[in-house]
DNA sequence: GATCGTTTTGCAGTCACTGCAACTTTGCAG
DNA sequence: CTGCAAAGTTGCAGTGACTGCAAAACGATC
C-alpha cells in the first residue's frame, strides 16, 4: 500500500463508484430516470455494464448512492455519545450528523436527486428496501443504549421512524427547498419524539 | 347489471384477481419468491402472463395483494369518526379496522405471506413503494380532520409512521406469532402516539 | 519481471414488464 | 335472438435489468 494508507486500487475503486453515482444522478435528472439505461450510465462512467453491477446491486441503489459504510458509521456514532444522552437523542443526532456530512460532501448531487425524486417519489422508498442490514445495525445500537433486549419493538420502530422522517423531509424539500433538508428532518424527528397523539396546532411545525 | 349490483364481469374479475394473488403467495411460500416466475403464477391461475400484468403492476404487488380500494376505504373511515375523536385516534382505529378485516378475510394468505417475508423482509418495504397514491389520500384525510394545510408535515408523518408500524409489526409477527398482528400494530402505534423520546422500560411494550 | 490476488470485461442467458393489435366475452338494446 | 359496443384477454415482439461464468487486464509483492 501507499503512504496514505489508500492504495491505487482503493483510489480507483472510489473514483469508479463516484463516477457511476454521478453519471446515474446526472443522466436521470437530465432525461428522467427510466429514460436512462444502465448501458448509458456505464458508458458515461467509462466502464462496462458488468462493472456497474459489481458496484451497485441495482440502478435504484446507484441513484441514491447507497453507501455501505453509512450503517456502521452511524451505529458507531450512536454508541459514541456519552451515557447522559438518551437513546432517542443519540439516534437523532447521529442522523443529523450523517445528513450534514452528506450534504457537505455532495450537495450538488442531492440537488439533482431532488429533481428525480420529485418525479418519482417511489424511488426513495425503494432505495430503503435494500438497507435492512443497516437498519438492523442501527436498531441493535439503539437497543444496546436503551438496555433493551434485541426483540423489543422500540429500537426497530425508532429506526423505522428515522427512515420515514427522512423520506418525508426529502419529499417536502423537493417541493420547496427554502428550508434546509437537515432542518426538515430534525422537525420530523421532533414530532416523532413528542408523540403523534398530540395534534400540532395550525402554526406549529413546518407550514 | 345483475340484482346483486355485481355483474358477471365484476365477479369474474374479482375471482381472477384473487386467484392470481393466491397463486403468487402459495407458490412463493412453497419454493421461495424468486424461484417462481410470473409465467408459473399465471399458469396456476389459468390466465396468460399478459393478464397477470393487467391485474398487478408487478410480481411484488401480487404477493402483497395490493388492494386498490384499501386507500379510499381507509380515508373514508378516517373521516367517518365523530369529531370528538382526535386525528391520531381516527387514523389508528382505521388502520386496526382494516387489518382486522383483512385478517378475517384472508388469514390463511397472511400465514403464507409470513413465510415469504421471513426470508425476504425487503419485499414488504418494496410493496409499500407503489402505494404513494393511497398514502396521499390518507394524509389528506388526516389533514382535513386536523384542520391543517396540505403542506403540513404532520399528516404525512402520521401515515408514514403507520406504514412503519405495520412493517415492524409484520416482521415481529413473522418471528413469533404468539401475539396477533393487530395487537402488534396497535402496540407500535401506541409508541408512536406517546412519543419516541421517552425510552420504554425493560418490561413495557412487547418483549 | 514472474506471480498471485483483485478487478474488469464480454457473453450468454433469464425474467420482469410494456405496447400493440387481434380476438373473445359480456352487457345491452332493439 | 341478434347485432353492436365496451371491456377483458391473449400472443407476440421487444426492451432492459440483472446474474453466473470464465477469460483477460491490472495492481501489489517479492
Amino acid at each position: 500500500m501507499n503512504q496514505s494508507g489508500e492504495s491505487l486500487r482503493d483510489r480507483k475503486k472510489r473514483r469508479t463508484r463516484a463516477a457511476l453515482e454521478r453519471a446515474t444522478v446526472r443522466l436521470a435528472a437530465e432525461r428522467g430516470y427510466d429514460h436512462v439505461t444502465v448501458e448509458e450510465i456505464a458508458a458515461e462512467a467509462d466502464v462496462s455494464v458488468r462493472t456497474f453491477f459489481n458496484y451497485f446491486a441495482s440502478k435504484d441503489e446507484a441513484l441514491i448512492g447507497a453507501d455501505p459504510e453509512a450503517g456502521p458509521r452511524m451505529a458507531e456514532r450512536i454508541l459514541a455519545f456519552p451515557g447522559t444522552v438518551t437513546p432517542f437523542e443519540a439516534y437523532r443526532r447521529s442522523v443529523l450528523a450523517e445528513i450534514t456530512d452528506e450534504l457537505n460532501n455532495a450537495r450538488d448531487l442531492w440537488l439533482l436527486r431532488k429533481e428525480v425524486l420529485m418525479q418519482r417519489p417511489d424511488l426513495l422508498v425503494r432505495a430503503f428496501a435494500n438497507s435492512a442490514e443497516s437498519e438492523q445495525l442501527l436498531a441493535d445500537a439503539v437497543a444496546r443504549r436503551a438496555g433493551l433486549p434485541e426483540t423489543h419493538a422500540y429500537p426497530r420502530l425508532l429506526v423505522a421512524a428515522g427512515s420515514a422522517a427522512f423520506r418525508c423531509a426529502v419529499t417536502r424539500w423537493a417541493r420547496d427547498d427554502s428550508v434546509s433538508l437537515g432542518e426538515l428532518v430534525d422537525e420530523a424527528l421532533e414530532l416523532f419524539g413528542t408523540g403523534l397523539a398530540h395534534t400540532p396546532g395550525r402554526h406549529e411545525g413546518g407550514s
